[in-house]
DNA sequence: CCAAAAAACTAATAAGTGTTAGTTTTGTTT
DNA sequence: AAACAAAACTAACACTTATTAGTTTTTTGG
């Protein structure tokens, strides 16, 4: 009978996973049916537990992945001896980076971490608010430093974090514009404005 | 027996149709039965129908609330003899007052959209898709003005939008910040920058 | 205060949910 | 080719879902 293609994942359980990463997007997650997720691989719904625990598993499996690669990133960033608007700036390119490359996923964390277990739902959440916290605070210490605007550094820090969020509305106009052009106008509009 | 409160509003059915917005946001749509709303009513789920149509017409009346309300203030503003300048931001200021006013609503709208049926799932997302391409229109009009930068005028405009959707994550934070700092920081921020 | 309308209730239905048990098929190793 | 492990299958269970039908209670208006 059909088999799960492991195509360029060397686990089954990871080409499950981006298959249920794909169809919590589409579909969002408690509407996605097991059933619905088989299918789209080829398989009847209960030979999937023979790969995975469970359907919560799966969207810890996304989210979590997702989390980890922004808090590491943000630690090498850290770690980095740029200024503080090179800092800021290579977040906010990695953001774009990870939106346009892991697009499912990222969609999925984004929207869907509310259905989580305990206590997987408040491990997200710290790590998510500390993640906040952390890029706040390299604003505040660019202020501090002289490099960005005095403003409040709560504000601008998550008018950042929003506006690259809102990059899942672009996949739709990807063809329009290159991903170049979009990273190099987001960031100057994100540091520079856009008044004359 | 219990009796469903009209509240501050006219009719019953505006009172589910709140009720049931909060819980939609809190749960997700799909994760939301009507079980539940019922009983933050204060009543059987059965007798709910006494007063709607359906589950899914409740997240018709939300999101079309929404919808018209952005697009009627567009046009309102679209009229204006004011600077182009003046009109984004006044543009940014309605998205904030509405984001901080109507949160639930507005919130629902903005991420449960996809679970409308047809033929107002397609109505919805045209509806968006002019509206951002009005928006859109007069960041370019702004251009050719010489009031604003010469960027790609969809990245700005799409930043802008993304930069105000996400004032969803300040709900938490609403006690440290008052709404006139978010307001003008937040305008001034996607209008003028941050670099120094 | 009684009749009509509005809105609550209980009971039930048909469909869909994630998941388990038990069995058969497939793939691999000796 | 025989044996063993991996992974598919079918059947089923225990729940939950939105919604309808039919009935009783509550509210309203003359």
């Amino acid at each position: 009978m059909a088999k799960i293609k492991p195509e360029k994942n060397n686990s089954k359980k990871e080409a499950i996973t981006q298959k249920a990463a794909a169809l919590f997007k589409t579909k969002g997650y408690s509407a996605a049916s097991m059933r619905e997720l088989a299918e789209t691989i080829g398989v009847e719904a209960p030979s999937l537990y023979n790969h995975i625990g469970s359907k919560s598993e799966l969207l810890q499996i996304i989210c979590f992945k997702v989390a980890n690669a922004f808090t590491s990133q943000l630690a090498a960033i850290e770690k980095n001896n740029e200024s503080i608007l090179a800092k800021a700036e290579n977040i906010i390119r990695f953001h774009i980076v990870m939106m346009l490359n892991d697009f499912d996923e990222v969609y999925v964390a984004n929207h869907e971490w509310k259905h989580l277990e305990e206590p997987y739902l408040s491990d997200f959440l710290n790590q998510r608010r500390a993640y906040e916290k952390r890029f706040v605070q390299l604003i505040e210490d660019g202020i501090k430093a002289g490099e960005l605007k005095r403003s409040d550094p709560y504000v601008m820090g998550l008018t950042i974090l929003s506006a690259v969020r809102g990059l899942e509305f672009w996949q739709h106009h990807k063809k329009n514009i290159s991903a170049e052009t979009l990273e190099n106008d987001m960031v100057n509009h994100l540091l520079n404005g856009i008044a004359n």
